[in-house]
DNA sequence: GTCAACGTTTGTGTATACAAGAATGGCATT
DNA sequence: AATGCCATTCTTGTATACACAAACGTTGAC
């Protein structure tokens, strides 16, 4: 639990939106989530407002906070965008890699590859995870690694539905190879490129799946 | 103003801090911020949250806020992040340009050579932002233009200092030339690469520009 | 029967009061 | 004289109260 209730609630309410508890669209009511939580509506308009700036939240003056619905088009912006900062720490990565970076990736390249074997889409989930935020380290530039953990958050759960997907595993796996080759290597321009498209393609694959629930 | 205290505050406060009228570093007291504006505490704290969240300033648990000072370093992390965002609009605005954009990056385009063949840095200053927000525009990617137009805004007083510099009016505007010249033949990649240099070369100059002054 | 206007109700926006934690200064002790 | 501890004070964190705006329902008139 974080030291004051405004930033529990924060990420509290975060993740309920992430996770879809709170659906897009929704209103979020102050008094409701003031109860539910035991606090009074102080720290819960704290939270809110925060949210609101992040982007995850509307607050329509005097009419209430509501869940921000992206789209499909915007998620699909978003993840272009992700592209390219994943391109650039990759190229920053390959140009300035200590030891200590290295052997992060290497150490969570491994597990990737573990989970890949063994077809746990929920482990893999979670180390590619670790994978990816080990190359934003290993970029060496705090602000580009912030603003990568960021969005690589927002994205979340529309990354999550993707890795269910036939092959999905095997296919993200044998990139992220090549990736840390090119990292290995000292080739920015592969890194980048190589990562602009594995991460591009979630994009693609997301609008993939939209389009095909919705002429269903 | 705006339609509630709080966000009124919050602009009016991110202004403080964007002009230096608040320095890095500076302790903001929530009591003196409310007296000075004729208005409670409540509204001051939930600007507060929100400069926190956007990442202006730092709230730090029951010991209040102070005005980040990012230091060249992450300043110049910024600008690297902001070429490549930029390229990233460039590349898509070659691709997608349709004629309301295309008109748009002509006429700021063609302001900015008015004030650089006037040698006027201020109305140079301020059409060339004009200029690179129509490229954010001409992207049609509605979440890279908002983050673009974030970064832009956070990177603004940085950014002002360097137009004084000998001869960057002259060298800036025929950069742009090259910028609108690869956009308008629909070459991405080259606007891409010029866009990337022409914002990355300002991370740069800001970079020597602070070495000069620190071995004064 | 339908539409508009007024009143009620619900929920946001702001202020203020109170509680709890951190900083500061003084006093005592070594 | 210096350092450490305690108390006081100042500031933040949370709750509550009140004010005001918007939505909704009801009633009346056309």
């Amino acid at each position: 639990m974080s030291e004051n209730v405004g930033r529990w609630l924060r990420d509290e309410i975060e993740n309920a939106i992430l996770s879809y508890e709170f659906a897009p669209g929704e209103r979020l009511d102050e008094t409701v989530l003031a109860n539910r939580f035991g606090v009074s509506r102080t720290p819960v308009r704290e939270a809110l407002m925060q949210l609101d700036a992040i982007g995850l939240i509307e607050i329509r003056p005097r009419r209430g906070a509501i869940v921000i619905d992206p789209g499909p088009h915007r998620i699909y912006e978003m993840f272009e965008v992700m592209a390219e900062l994943e391109g650039l720490a990759g190229s920053l990565a390959a140009r300035r890699l200590d030891k200590a970076s290295r052997e992060a990736i290497t150490a969570t390249h491994s597990r990737c590859e573990q989970s890949a074997a063994a077809g746990d889409s929920d482990a893999y989930y979670y180390d590619n995870e670790e994978f990816h935020k080990a190359i934003y380290a290993a970029s060496r530039s705090d602000f580009l690694q912030e603003q990568c953990v960021q969005l690589h958050r927002r994205l979340r759960p529309y990354r999550r539905l993707q890795l269910r997907v036939r092959n999905r595993l095997s296919t993200s796996f044998s990139e992220h190879c090549a990736i840390v080759d090119a990292i290995f290597t000292g080739d920015g321009d592969e890194a980048r490129r190589l990562l602009r498209t594995h991460v591009g393609i979630q994009g693609e694959r997301f609008s993939d799946l939209v389009a095909s629930m919705a002429t269903r």
